[in-house]
DNA sequence: GCCTGTTGCAACCTTTACTGTTACGACTGC
DNA sequence: GCAGTCGTAACAGTAAAGGTTGCAACAGGC
């Protein structure tokens, strides 16, 4: 599906800046972040960029300055970083519109987009049942 | 996501190929279907030899060749197209390997793996309850 | 035996999105 | 003023999808 990591990268750095500040640190900086995804920095700021537009985090300027969180881990959930990282729908239309003078042309598309809703809302509803507490709780639990 | 289209169209030429059979015609030419589809042959005959392989179309060769159902449009699912024409899964890992070091970057995956491989398992179900011969008929009740 | 229409398939191009990288200004505490 | 970090633009590299052309293979009709 050409697939991307986005969700992946911005869990893993919100699970990195949650464990870090629960070891009593106050911020976290995009450098160590990408040193534990192993990506650049830039990448890190990017998505912690948008999950600061979405509330998710804070970021600080300046000397001393790096990422917090907004909210308790408990509170963000997948769907929380899912909707702040992925604009798009999980499946596609077609790119040029089928022929609407064809009966299958013209009626593909409403069918298709409604099956398509109701699939989207359930991985929503899926994504919304797993906070980012919960995946931190499972990445300190993988063992070693 | 950068979603593509592939389920869409699979989806559209069966539904076609399906109705021109029950308008009496024996088999359906990638040309008519990539006119309905509003795109180019090539694509559709890509697409149909994937369903091909996945047993859900035939096709004929030589004069009056074509493509026609393997099987009855209510015995064909979603699902069935879904794995026919798309190979990977939704979510991606890390492209480079995050830091084993590291305690996130040691759990993350398989955390997020157990949380992506849930939440593909109900998109499958999703798509299983869908029949080929429930989405002609969503298409034909489409008002014009 | 040749002609015709269609599939099968390879090759290539374009477009798009993601990811990685470099560069540099903006900011803020010391 | 200095140092460290964010914010962001710009660009290159990579990968996948989709579009296009070309042509061999096939099979039925004449």
């Amino acid at each position: 599906m050409s697939a991307n990591s986005r969700l992946t990268i911005a869990a893993h750095a919100l699970a990195w800046i949650g464990l870090y500040q629960r070891q009593g640190h106050e911020v976290a900086t995009s450098e160590q972040i990408a040193t534990s995804a192993n990506t650049n920095p830039v990448v890190i700021r990017r998505l912690l960029g948008e999950l600061r537009r979405a509330g998710l985090v804070e970021s600080r300027r300046g000397v001393g300055a790096g990422w917090s969180l907004a909210r308790e881990l408990e509170s963000m959930t997948l769907l929380d970083v899912y909707e702040a990282v992925e604009p798009g729908p999980l499946f596609a239309m077609h790119r040029a519109t089928p022929d609407p003078e064809c009966v299958v042309g013209h009626g593909i598309q409403p069918a298709m987009q409604s099956i398509y809703e109701g699939i989207e809302e359930t991985v929503r509803h899926e994504l919304a049942r797993v906070t980012l507490a919960n995946v931190l709780q499972d990445v300190l639990a993988t063992p070693r």
